[in-house]
DNA sequence: TATTGTTATACTCTATAACTATA
DNA sequence: TATAGTTATAGAGTATAACAATA
């Protein structure tokens, strides 16, 4: 038998609310040293996965304003990390490619990451960590979102 | 052998940034029909479970600044969920209490929070969900802010 | 006319700092 | 002088809407 919560503060929906927002601030603050922000590694990551290239396409991948992807991309150029190129087939369209210099702060960023990751799970056991895992990567295949 | 992740996106870190930042965002659209925000709706919590009275110890038990304390008192106030009195041994001091109204909303910004959540865990067995309460609680509790 | 990217603008959230009342 | 609360202000983040270039 299950005992409902007392308050939301229960439930899974406001502790996944609550975590997150802290660990995201977490990361926000490490990655400050790369002159980046975790929107910033998203974008960059969803460009080394493949799948989408154009603008348009980020925005629809990421979940974000056409807008927003626009004002980190003219941030990521500015780091050296992307490059735009017009497509010659229509040149409408900005096609983004992660630079060399692009490609190692992506590195750096996902080893803040783990290292984040330990620090975080270190009141856990192996197995727990494992399952936390697992269970993340289905919940976030039924997103659909980024799909590492 | 653990196998790294090529980008952040693979990591827990960026994961559960990733979904607690879209769960919350989903709670916000369900509390809207009640007037509240999913920061109402900690306060109020934390008021429930007492602990904290005043609005400085409220801002610290929240872990945000004293003058958004005031806001989200303000707000609540004029929904009717709290009343503020003043403390006749210490004038400066106010005290929030949650009224009958608001407890009623908390009772209701729950039942959201639970069906939100077994729409969200729909995709998992009932052994990893249960796993995931679990694991959950232990990274709240090692964060300290908000036992439930 | 429709679409891609860009710019202009506005709104939300939250913090910092200045201020008031009380101690 | 120090503290609880409040108000004023500012910055970050992001969306919507208008615009330009290309199809």
């Amino acid at each position: 038998m299950v005992e409902l919560p007392r308050t939301p503060v229960g439930t899974l929906t406001v502790r996944l609310g609550v975590l997150g927002v802290t660990q995201e601030a977490r990361y926000a603050g490490r990655l400050a040293a790369l002159g980046l922000k975790p929107k910033h590694v998203i974008l960059l990551s969803a460009l080394r996965m493949g799948g989408a290239e154009s603008q348009q396409e980020l925005a629809a991948a990421l979940g974000v304003a056409p807008s927003l992807v626009v004002l980190l991309a003219d941030q990521l150029a500015a780091l050296g990390a992307i490059a735009r190129v017009r497509d010659p087939a229509d040149r409408r369209r900005q096609r983004l490619h992660v630079t060399d210099e692009g490609d190692r702060l992506l590195d750096e960023a996902t080893a803040l990451a783990v290292t984040l990751d330990d620090e975080r799970t270190a009141v856990l056991s192996a197995e727990d960590r494992a399952a936390l895992i697992r269970i993340l990567e289905k919940l976030a295949a039924a997103d659909g979102l980024l799909d590492a």
